[in-house]
DNA sequence: ACAATAGTGTCTCTGAGACAATATTGT
DNA sequence: ACAATATTGTCTCAGAGACACTATTGT
């Protein structure tokens, strides 16, 4: 009755029943896929996988995997298990290699947040639902119709300034499609906070693993050094974190060292207590 | 060239340029707006900002406030504040009272996730982005245009099962529309989550606040009753979390009891050392 | 006077981190 | 033989929680 608001607001829900009627806005899915993989200087690093552009706009730039939600048809997360088998080849439900079903399946998939400046595409209004996945480490995806070139990439030579001019690193030239500098750097947030409390570093490794493979993960995710022992002692007193397989490794290190015992990933999926990374400035504010 | 995928995906991006050809889906967002008040039984306890519906489905339900998003002029967090301040009443750039729009300023709002499974609404495929927002005490706010009623109601009086028939309380009979049951369940569980690390407990209160009042939020928030002394030594021990002002309150409790100090927000967005709920069980599998 | 509450002090226990030590393996 | 690494042990310190205590205020 007596509203003081104007009723453009009644309209809209007008409008509902008639879906073609008002400007129309694009839903679609944009998958940041983690893993690890041996660099180009021989250590482990953090990788993300891209696909090449083919077409206008931000033609032969690269981006992060993606595509359109299907009208009527799919969940959110459906549609990105979907894109993300589509573009790492690696289908969950068809024929052939078991290997790679049983990889997929492995694969941690989590919605990361959604994206919705107007301007953000220049076609059309679009809003992107990112999600985030942990994988292990995976072959070399093959090219969609839709882009040139699919790849795994270190992150550390992407340009994750997005705008903000401050640090612009020199050797990490590569400038990422669209918004999706801002969506990897908060992926990378992410993901940095999440193996803190849950027991997701673990699905960057195969079934069976060593302490020392789960530090390495830790070591590329949060790009710092950790203490061999205490961390090998912490990993062991989360309870359901890891379990002992009774097996060990086949033979030591590259460089030497006794053989490693092997662990598979626990039922717990929350760590009591969790594993605090060693970066957590305790006094922002030190009076002068 | 080669490629062993099905090509729909040339015409999904075909059809990108002719936005009106496919299916459409619309995006909406939501609120859960939650606030401190004072409860039927005299206590403090946690309420939800609630509209109810005027029109099928789900008519005369209670459901989250939100409203579609405008394509093409509005990103998401821009969207999500106009809805909040269309349904509190309280307009940030409007004219008359400056107490509700310094108040409005003061509210938190955050992005929660998306939900878009395509038979939540059953008009059409609607994917709605959800947003949590910490409020100090608002004054009862008034129906919209499309809402025969909108109110603050406790969340212990809602059922939050959705689907999930195991916990059906007789005393939460207050069934939500659509999949909003679902969406406060994971706000509830984000913001019990946020206020531990975070310094947003803090939006639930005024200006300024004494510690006491501080402990009721955190208290209202995880359900448990904390000890007053820790709480009141952990909070202070901080570092940028609450500041004082050298300021008392005007007279001691209800019951009795000396003065508390008055305190403001501290500059710090994140808290070292977090302040940790105790129902954290630590071995959920002991074998038998 | 009495009860309730704000704020502080003290003690204990757990867990994190620095450091050391030992055993095992590749080169 | 030597270096590198896996794993365990020891010590110290910070922080959480239980408990006790004092001071101040409303009824």
């Amino acid at each position: 009755m007596s509203g003081d608001q104007p009723p453009p607001t009644e309209a809209e829900w007008l409008a509902a029943y008639d879906p073609h009627a008002f400007t129309p806005i694009a839903v679609t899915v944009d998958i940041v896929a983690l893993t690890l993989r041996e660099s180009a200087d021989g250590d482990t690093a953090l990788h993300v996988l891209l696909v090449q552009r083919a077409e206008p706009p931000f033609q032969g730039h690269w981006a992060l995997p993606g595509g359109f939600l299907r009208a009527g048809e799919e969940d959110l997360d459906t549609a990105a298990a979907r894109e993300l088998a589509e573009e790492t080849g690696l289908h969950g439900g068809g024929t052939g290699s078991d290997t790679a079903e049983a990889t997929l399946s492995r694969v941690h998939l989590e919605q990361l947040g959604s994206y919705g400046t107007p301007a953000r595409d220049p076609r059309m209004h679009v809003v992107s639902v990112a999600y985030l996945a942990f994988a292990p480490d995976l072959p070399d995806p093959q090219a969609g119709t839709d882009a040139a070139a699919a790849a795994w990439h270190p992150v550390a030579a992407l340009d994750l300034s997005a705008g903000s001019t401050a640090t612009r690193d020199p050797h990490a030239p590569i400038q990422l499609a669209f918004d999706h500098a801002r969506i990897l750097a908060d992926a990378l947030d992410r993901a940095r906070a999440k193996i803190e409390y849950s027991p997701l570093a673990t699905a960057f490794l195969g079934p069976e693993f060593t302490v020392p493979e789960l530090r390495a993960v830790y070591e590329a995710v949060w790009g710092e050094r950790l203490h061999p022992g205490n961390f090998h002692r912490k990993v062991l007193s989360v309870p359901g974190f890891v379990e002992p397989t009774g097996r060990t490794t086949d033979r030591g290190g590259t460089r030497g060292g006794p053989r490693a015992r092997r662990y598979t990933a626990g039922p717990s999926r929350r760590l009591h207590p969790p594993l605090l990374r060693p970066s957590q400035e305790p006094g922002p504010t030190p009076e002068p």
